[in-house]
DNA sequence: CGTAACTTTGAGACGTATCAATTCTTGTGG
DNA sequence: CCACAAGAATTGATACGTCTCAAAGTTACG
């Protein structure tokens, strides 16, 4: 059985045979299917049980009193949906699929547990919250001090970048489903201006984006114009498991 | 001893006197302080020690290749500096002070055995870390969806209550040690629209600001301008514990 | 094969940046 | 205690990035 969730986690650290088949049977043991669409957790709500996203993409978001939208993460294949919701009474945001999708639930009794050990996994955890953490913060940084150019090319050049780590592509081609409204509601522009965003990147031979496919033709130049860095994403051991992601300089692709 | 750690978490949880006692002595173990304008933790360190910000200013931030500032969050006393440092091998930005500050600093593995117990105060160190998302989240959706004049309000509106919660003060006026500068570089302005938007403030009878003392003047005014909601802060125990912060609606002054 | 969702295009308005100059504060040493 | 320096706040005129709103294409899908 694929297991993204192992997979993500193992950017940071090395599971035994009996920790991998734990963290298989954990992600077996409860599943649910979503239409595109649709809220995996609504904001306000309660849950006895985490969501590990195992296929499809989904996102973070927040509803206005004006009725704009504001996305705050996209979610991959073995990200954690909400974490917070064995400690926290209810959601302060939503989380809802893109596109049909599946999910792992896990007790929060169960997620308490393992938190509490001293174990890779309990480890891994932490570092997968900091990590989330970490992308918060260079999404501030994003729109606080880049331009409109320099925020969309950040995002699609880390969606690349995650799509590379989760094993879900091995060129520079990914399965891209994010609409330009959904990237306006991420970068907070309005959806015309990513529109000629866009087209200028596809111009400038940066991009292609077609059929639901992103291929990043030139990712160099993209990664420069978005002032990408792979710091804040904390991968400490995708170099050994994947020299190839990384070009001469050590830097991420 | 004063505690402002304990007392943020006892926003959360109940503490039995020996719980208080144990982290009074945390934060006795080793203190140091700090200049105005001084990193308590560069960008890219390392440090085997969690600092606690005990009393003064702070901010994490981010030096862009251009040398721009951005300033992606405030931390007031009680906040956890570096919670990260002790999982990952460095940091992916800078804390630094804004006014002179002093700090407890608890080694790495104290840290971790804390989060392992089954106590209140690891469920506490949680919520804490909940919390910081929380307000990360907030931060991206008043970049993205709201203007200056709005996210400039969110902004004092939430120092406001972040000063109420901490028992720094019982009114609605506060130490603002914080410049016109440090404002833009944490609204991602110029400080020159800064200072217009702050007139406008004064002039509409919401605030006064001279002397480093920041007085709400119409904090209900001030915050509906902000679309204001404490939700993301997660103050269960808040209400039982200062009723007075709250207004008739139940809403967060 | 029709309809809804998504993308593309255009022209004008507006919010915020720029940059430079001035005034006001604050802290410091004579 | 005053004078000065350095930092902070204020002001003004102009430029530009992005929004607005509306309409026309295009694509996906039941």
């Amino acid at each position: 059985m694929s297991n993204p969730w192992a997979t993500k986690m193992e950017q940071f650290t090395a599971f035994t045979a009996g920790e991998r088949e734990r963290l298989d049977s954990l992600l077996a043991f409860k599943q649910r299917g979503f239409e595109a669409q649709e809220d995996i957790i609504a904001d306000g709500a309660h849950s006895d049980y985490c969501h590990i996203l195992l296929t499809g993409l989904a996102c973070r978001y927040k509803i206005l009193p004006d009725g704009e939208r504001q996305i705050m993460a996209f979610l991959v294949p073995g990200d954690l949906c909400d974490a917070e919701i064995f400690i926290l009474k209810k959601m302060d945001h939503a989380v809802g699929t893109l596109t049909a999708s599946t999910t792992a639930m896990i007790h929060s009794s169960v997620m308490k547990m393992l938190l509490r050990e001293a174990s890779p996994i309990a480890e891994a955890l932490w570092w997968g919250t900091m990590t989330d953490l970490g992308v918060l913060r260079e999404r501030i940084v994003d729109q606080g001090r880049r331009d409109a150019t320099e925020r969309l090319a950040h995002l699609l050049y880390e969606m690349l970048v995650r799509y590379r780590i989760s094993g879900a592509t091995k060129t520079n081609a990914i399965d891209f489903p994010i609409t330009q409204t959904d990237l306006a509601d991420a970068t907070g522009m309005t959806p015309s201006h990513v529109n000629r965003l866009l087209q200028r990147f596809r111009e400038d031979g940066l991009i292609e984006l077609r059929n639901r496919t992103l291929t990043v033709t030139n990712p160099l130049r993209l990664r420069s114009l978005a002032q990408f860095s792979a710091t804040y994403l904390h991968l400490d051991r995708t170099e050994a498991r994947d020299p190839a992601v990384y070009d001469r300089a050590g830097e991420l692709i």
